[in-house]
DNA sequence: TTCATAGTTCGACGTTAACCGAAGCATTCA
DNA sequence: TGAATGCTTCGGTTAACGTCGAACTATGAA
């Protein structure tokens, strides 16, 4: 009768708006202080006290503290995981309200911290199909082209592969049901791409925004394939 | 604020320990009553009933009619892949109690319908190694050296490719963090080492058991892969 | 020191939802 | 036809949990 770990309790830590809105919140990647997540859930300071304390104590979120402030972030890319696959599972059974932000969001997004959307999954296509980087296992690993191209890019891979980290992880994408680039290069690919100037991310929402000459040089450097 | 779909009434629908446990239940992908499943949640007919109702208004579970009974499964294999990311999450921070069942389930088990656990992984990994199937974007695709492979293990391709859902797909382990095969293939492979005497499911848990001479001939199809 | 801001703890209120007993349909078997 | 089984609906009880007001601690600024 009990086989496996008990996936309630964590379903029911996701499961209440409150908390839901938050972890949504923090999807973007960036650490959010308490009163921030509040806002962002539509309570007030005590009741977000009240979740925050369970998400942390169910290790959903880690925690710093810096003087006065407590900064939230999703624990690890595990949690993102996992809360992009319900809200697959949420796309799928809602399809009601396509708010005017969804196709943005759709286009490009951030999740975690790598990017997502359709964006996200042609440029993980366009990767996979030039041979830069290869699927063995479910590992993700950058092949020796994908090694130089990285480099050629203006990523530091001497940085990336001394953290603890793993470099390359893919990540299923709830809109487009495909994989992207997860992991610390995903990570690395974005802020790249920020400090390029080719994407800026929206103020308060997880879209991301291509400039135009950023969308010229995206699409250059990572055509787009060919449906099957 | 309210940004991508909502996640919290999925995730609520799960966090029931009633609930969940039925959909633990159904993971082995065999169709299951409404007293079973009572019976497995530890709840009476009623209560039972009532929590069915909302799985399947909320799209988690798929029912059909037979007779007198009425038969639950899964929806489809993406709420099992949600499932299994939950899992991961909750084997992660519940670190404890791994029961004697344990063992036997990492080592194999059946996920949804196809092979998981260790020997999960490792067919997928030596399926990949021996270029018998590629992982082409997200999607997963036998090769023409793997289209003969299968019919020559004995597995009616034209049979399942007929069908509406994929032939291919991966799912992440959440006892190996890797990746191993589902799909119509996953679920042909697994049944045919089943009918070949290979494995059998254990009767009242999601272990599948090998034997000896089916232990021996996994190993000489599937061999295992050195780590990198 | 004094004030303002960030976050927490406590207590009380209200809503929600799980649970079961009992009764009611529906289907199958004798 | 009657009896048994599988499942559902209805009421009423209970327990859990989210919510906020108010009071409290801690850090930083004037």
């Amino acid at each position: 009768m009990k086989e496996g770990p008990d996936i309630s309790r964590v379903a029911a830590l996701i499961g209440d708006p409150a908390r839901a809105n938050m972890l949504m919140a923090l999807m973007n990647g960036k650490a959010l202080t308490a009163s921030e997540l509040a806002a962002e859930a539509g309570v007030t300071a005590q009741t977000a006290s009240g979740h925050l304390g369970k998400l942390q104590s169910g290790d959903l979120v880690q925690v710093r503290k810096q003087g006065r402030h407590k900064y939230f972030a999703l624990a690890n890319a595990d949690v993102a995981a996992a809360l992009e696959g319900l809200m697959g599972l949420a796309a799928g059974q809602l399809r009601t309200r396509t708010g005017p932000k969804d196709a943005a969001l759709r286009h490009a997004r951030v999740c975690y911290n790598h990017l997502a959307g359709q964006k996200g999954v042609q440029m993980y296509a366009s990767l996979l199909r030039r041979g830069l980087v290869r699927e063995d296992r479910d590992e993700v690993a950058l092949t020796p082209d994908g090694i130089s191209f990285a480099e050629e890019f203006g990523i530091d891979l001497d940085g990336l592969t001394s953290s603890r980290a793993p470099l390359c992880r893919s990540c299923l994408d709830w809109s487009e049901r495909r994989t992207h680039l997860a992991g610390s290069l995903g990570r690395a690919m974005l802020t790249r791409m920020e400090t390029r100037g080719w994407v800026r991310r929206d103020a308060d929402s997880r879209v991301i925004l291509f400039s135009r000459d950023g969308s010229a040089a995206f699409e250059a450097a990572f055509p787009a394939v060919m449906e099957p």
